[in-house]
DNA sequence: AAGGTATGCTTAACACTGTTAAGTGAGAGG
DNA sequence: CCTCTCACTTAACAGTGTTAAGCATACCTT
């Protein structure tokens, strides 16, 4: 019998539906603005059954954020490839990743900024699978390459990696969190970190 | 009759008995975490009585961080002060930026993070006399001394500051809010970031 | 000193929140 | 045809920030 086979393709499609009703509203209006009961009323379910889906609110914000992460480090992973000068990699990798958080600010916000405090030690995103740990890989694997071509004077590639990301993260989380600010032009500022900070690394 | 004066002066006493109780439990355990409730049992009063002190929850730890960073603020400009090298001068008072972030987690993700984003068109936090902005400011006077003294090939007053400002707050806002992640040393990732853009800058 | 009033605080309530325990009802399996 | 499974719902709990209304006391005036 393909009933049970059916169920469980309805099932998938469900859990599908309660991801897209809560990426849109999380997106739109900031996961602490949205509630259980609002998502479950944009599916036109009762709240509860959310729960039978995801463990709780939070994990529902992981799985939209393994899915943002993704693209971003597929996007990554495809510039790394098409170039073979190590910095100039490195450069529009690091380019990418803050364009990326520009061009998507909300997605960016709920993964890298408004990231919420999981409850009890839920170390789920630092898991070496999740896409988070993969985006970091790839300016990692930019950056071991830049060292092994003794391009710069700092070898410990886990701190210039992490150096290089928080640099990114600055610029980015800033332009999106105080949209206010009298900032200088946006591409001047991300350059000027970015140049700079390999400027500051060279061999 | 002295009593007018004298009732003013238990009000702003209680405003500030609310105040510290505010400041403890924020610190210790996060602004998200305590409720107006918790507050008001610390004092000893109803919830309520907060209310006729403190327009709403944002407002008390509006109030405290501008206390906290009233401190900052002082400490960037007694380092200013103290330092006749401008480049040296500069890269003490980015290291006390980050430090003083990592010291007062909660005071750092609101002004700098979380910062209210629905209070509509709140931009208390924007305001030329906030401490937060005069802490900008004091950067930005580092930032010019080097510039004047001809340390710096790029001259852009304000590019500088903004992007000196974001490498310390890349690293202080991903230290805080991804505790769990396997940083390297603290300090050699501040000092790392620091001394790269300082080193990229150099004339 | 007595009466009225302004002030400081509290009680009760509203409209929410995330989450869980218990219950319902339709459809599959025997 | 009956039973039982299981997806889903209803009702409730324990909490949240915040407000409207009420009360008691200390003050000022007469």
């Amino acid at each position: 019998m393909g009933t049970k086979q059916r169920r469980e393709r309805e099932k998938e499609a469900l859990r599908q539906d309660i991801l897209d009703a809560a990426r849109e509203l999380f997106v739109k209006e900031g996961y602490e603005n949205v509630s259980m009961r609002r998502v479950a009323e944009k599916i036109e379910y009762s709240p509860t059954t959310i729960y039978l889906y995801f463990e709780d609110k939070a994990s529902l914000l992981y799985a939209i954020c393994e899915e943002t992460f993704a693209k971003l480090a597929k996007r990554m992973e495809a510039i790394a490839r098409d170039s073979d000068e190590p910095i100039e990699a490195l450069r529009q990798v690091s380019r990418a990743y803050v364009d990326f958080g520009l061009k998507y600010p909300n997605h960016y916000k709920l993964t890298f900024i408004n990231h919420p405090q999981h409850p009890r030690d839920d170390k789920r995103h630092l898991r070496e699978e999740s896409m988070g740990m993969k985006a970091y890989g790839n300016l990692r694997a930019g950056v071991e390459a830049c060292i092994k071509a003794k391009k710069f004077r700092e070898t410990n590639v886990e701190a210039v990696t992490q150096m290089i990301w928080a640099g990114g993260h600055g610029v980015t989380s800033l332009l999106i969190s105080m949209p206010d600010f009298p900032w200088v032009r946006k591409n001047e500022l991300i350059d000027l970190m970015i140049d700079t900070l390999l400027e500051g690394l060279r061999a």
